[in-house]
DNA sequence: TATGAAAAGGGGTTGCT
DNA sequence: AGCAACCCCTTTTCATA
């Protein structure tokens, strides 16, 4: 499960999150290892799926999504069969960067970006509201963000 | 501001968010363009911020984070000078991924991963909790991950 | 000034010890 | 697990329009 990962893999792991371009030789010594046994690892990482992906991270605001959203969604009570649909419909929304259940009272919270006030109102509008069983949203924009990060403070199993 | 984003800019932009790792050859290929221009423009994107970083996502479980949480924190009303410290506090815990102030009645909106519940039992008391000037917090554990992405849909400027 | 080609350098990858 | 060789990709430079 939490794919037994020891100290050195904890090491690359929070290393690479940092700076993924970070060559291999200069990782191998801040971990006080060698190139081979680290690139090994990172295969190892790769293959169990503990490492998803390596990606770029935009500023949000430069790239023209200045406006970042959390909606807080409500469901009927009675809508268990429009939640297939519903998931569909959100996962396939470029606007909406993350989407989870909850437990209590909200259903959803969904993390939207979007260009301006305006795009959120013609996004709230035409595309979240519309969505079949949808109850009640409750919108509320972010103003500073005081920590934005994917980085996850790795531990070494056990 | 939103810096000039072409559509050649925003098709490397896509791509190289989906996939950092694809070689400049490919990344050209797939944008009908040649390799040094190409590399001009990342070269530029990157100097310019639009890109902040290469980094590697990790599966949160199997890196031993299998529990995610957000938080609502609310202040007391007049507690203006306890934000410096709370801002700073929050940005120290690793256990934090993301906090972001929010307009309406909700103060501060935070993403935290844990490994189990029993560590989030610990964070709310020994340390979020004991920030001074936090009046209320409402915690709630995430199910599913309906969407959760880091890939922004960039679009052409203008 | 921007683009493409081609050389030079560095890093990722692999096999062997 | 470490070493070293290889090969491919990135990066620079140069020539061209």
């Amino acid at each position: 499960m939490s794919s037994d990962i020891d100290e050195l893999d904890a090491k690359i792991l929070n290393l690479m999150q940092a700076d993924a371009s970070l060559p291999l030789n200069e990782l191998a010594e801040k971990v006080a290892s060698s190139r081979s046994a680290v690139w090994r690892r990172v295969q190892k990482l790769t293959e169990a799926g503990v490492i998803k992906k390596h990606t770029i991270l935009l500023d949000a605001p430069k790239a023209g999504l200045g406006v970042l959203v959390f909606a807080q969604v409500k469901m009927h009570a009675h809508s268990r069969d429009s939640l297939p649909n519903f998931i569909e419909k959100v996962r396939n929304f470029p606007e909406v960067i993350e989407c989870h259940t909850l437990m209590g009272n909200i259903d959803f919270i969904v993390k939207i970006r979007v260009r301006d006030v305006q795009a959120y109102e013609e996004f709230f509008w035409n595309r979240l509201s519309q969505i079949e069983g949808v109850r009640e949203i409750s919108s509320s924009i972010a103003l500073t963000a005081v920590k934005d990060t994917t980085e996850l403070q790795v531990m070494p199993t056990g």
